[in-house]
DNA sequence: AGTATATATCAAGGTATCTTGATGTATTGT
DNA sequence: ACAATACATCAAGATACCTTGATATATACT
């Protein structure tokens, strides 16, 4: 119950929603990846992933001073559905383009 | 994307999952029955039923004075994936007791 | 060692959501 | 017509969440 509203609650925000269709989409990104896709500052950016993170959608993995999110493997079938799900909305996704070099 | 962010947003309340359980098991059950088994004043419980109505999860019949609320049929395959899942939760459910005669 | 970069976390303010109590509307019963 | 019942809606206070800017930590570079 408690799990199912974090998962639930990690979703109610059209930011996040985004930047898991965006990691979906791309596979592993780093932060300062989704902070420049996306326009908006750090904190915001890494406050949501962690949120998406604990909520069993992401998985983090530290690489030198950058921190790569990609999403969790493997996943339960209730958050693939969702993941399929959030793949069929009309959203505006921003363009990747790698903003550092491993 | 807006669609399914009220979708979220619906679920993100333990009362209404509770509800939606309610309502799932029960079949369709007027606003004094949910009333009654959650021990919850009437607005909050109208309110509720409200938002998860306006999400697509539940309709209601108006008969006499009473007002019934169902599942939605049909009901698309992610508001079914998810009633499921919700119906693996571990919630404990108020018991159903008719409170008045139709 | 010192500086720069990448990320995480915290505090404060703004915004949305939930709960309650009051009021409005419609239907039934007398 | 009047009273009672079932439900919906509104306003106000409480609570939770989101955003921003500042600070902390850890790694890489020179």
């Amino acid at each position: 119950m408690e799990n199912f509203l974090q998962t639930i609650g990690a979703l109610n925000d059209e930011t996040r929603l985004k930047i898991l269709r965006f990691i979906d989409k791309n596979g592993a990104v780093c932060v300062c990846d989704i902070e420049s896709a996306f326009g908006m500052i750090q904190s915001r950016i890494s406050r949501h992933l962690k949120i998406l993170k604990d909520a069993g959608f992401l998985t983090v993995e530290r690489k030198g001073r950058w921190a790569y999110y990609a999403i969790r493997s493997p996943l339960d079938r209730f958050r693939q559905d969702i993941l399929k799900e959030i793949s069929y909305l009309d959203m505006d996704l921003p363009e990747f383009k790698g903003c550092c070099k491993p």
